[in-house]
DNA sequence: CCAAAAGTGTTAGAGGTACACCCATGC
DNA sequence: GCATGGGTGTACCTCTAACACTTTTGG
């Protein structure tokens, strides 16, 4: 580690010194997103390719170094913004890693967060050589331990859903019952009986009913529904 | 910040150096554990009194900075050892704290863990002027943002023990169904059914009946239990 | 007319909650 | 004998899971 007799030379950048070991703190963006269509999972997430070493050409999730006078959310909401040009509608901090060895460099700690968002065009920049989405059920390799951090950001993308509406972040602004029945079926790679689902669906008090809608389907025009707030307080 | 030009000064320890902006990494221990008699809460938690500054006099949880060679959660198993003298037997690793200017001296990324034992003897050493257990329905005000720690803390607890027989780590070797009861009421702040408690515990297959043991009491002489790892695989 | 998707209702079982009576013990 | 706490059983309600038929539409 960087722990060593300081030699500055002319023109270097100075050192960041300090009385105690230290850590890097880094934040990371799980950005799901939810697009139905083909075989594979319609639940998304976000990778860049990175630019520069280490794990150069390897996919990550986006994310960096927390400035010092940020909150590791910030970093993050900022990171995804630099990197993705995306908004982050929704965060949700879930765990920390750190391990010492975890990256390369130095040791690194990094909060992962999970964020949901509707908005699926994103462009490659700053530290970004490439910026996709990818079915959840088909990710390639990734750079450091992000796929052990993908595992947990899955998991708690569940446990989250048990109590919060959350789907109305990956939903459009109007969507039918079959689709946040896809939405759930993806999310906990389950099938649902569909009168059930609807049922207790309905019983939750937050979908707003509008009348049928949906044309040009080979099946009747489906209920288009919309997120409401629930009546939870009365 | 500590971002600055080094002036090394003859018999200095020598300082860290690094390229890039670093936090400090903390890890502390949340540390409950359960005996009943009093008005107060039975479940209780350990606090130390800070021997120095910050917060020098203040009550603060049992923690310290993590090493680099050292994960967050061995940190935290060392730095319980150090100041209390405990063996930690069950860690949860629930959080991380990583608001910029939580501590006065630099910036300082915190990893709380939860800790449940059943030894209730410690000892106050190193850094610690004191160590006391308090009811958690009666903690002096504590250092740094320990008490925005304790609040996410004990609402992991609750989350935890829905899933796992958590209990076993707090409760002696054989207890009764209403020690038990106890522990549960005290950590739900909330009231049960005897008859229904007994039911539902007595059907996860955790609790192994030692048939009737208990005496010198005003009653019966009551069940005692142990725990038992369930056949949740047959 | 037919395939595809959507609307609708009933039933059985599990689990949770509320509640009342009797029993064993120490004082 | 009596207060205290422990053991036991039953009825109701709610939620869930399983399941079948009919309707609307596009092609």
């Amino acid at each position: 580690m960087a722990h060593a007799v300081f030699k500055y030379r002319k023109g270097e950048a100075y050192p960041w010194v300090y009385k105690y070991p230290q850590t890097a703190l880094t934040a990371d963006c799980i950005v799901f997103s939810f697009s139905p269509g083909g075989k594979e999972s319609p639940l998304k997430v976000l990778l860049i390719k990175r630019g520069a070493d280490p794990y150069k050409d390897y996919w990550a999730f986006p994310g960096g170094f927390v400035n010092p006078n940020e909150t590791a959310e910030q970093g993050a909401v900022r990171e995804l913004q630099e990197e993705t040009g995306l908004q982050a509608p929704y965060l949700e901090q879930i765990d920390v890693f750190s391990t010492p060895n975890r990256d390369p460099r130095q040791r690194v700690v990094t909060v992962p967060f999970i964020v949901l968002t509707r908005d699926v065009n994103v462009v490659a920049a700053d530290d970004a050589a490439d910026a996709k989405w990818f079915s959840v059920d088909d990710l390639p390799s990734l750079a450091f331990d992000h796929k052990e951090i993908f595992e947990k950001a899955i998991t708690a993308l569940r446990k989250s859903l048990v109590f919060n509406p959350l789907w109305r972040f990956l939903l459009p602004e109007e969507f039918t019952m079959s689709q946040l029945q896809t939405l759930y079926e993806a999310i906990y790679c389950k099938k649902y009986d569909r009168r059930n689902f609807a049922r207790k669906m309905l019983s939750t008090g937050f979908l707003n009913d509008g009348g049928l809608n949906r044309t040009n389907l080979p099946s009747r025009h489906p209920t288009v529904y919309t997120f409401k707030i629930g009546n939870h307080n009365l």
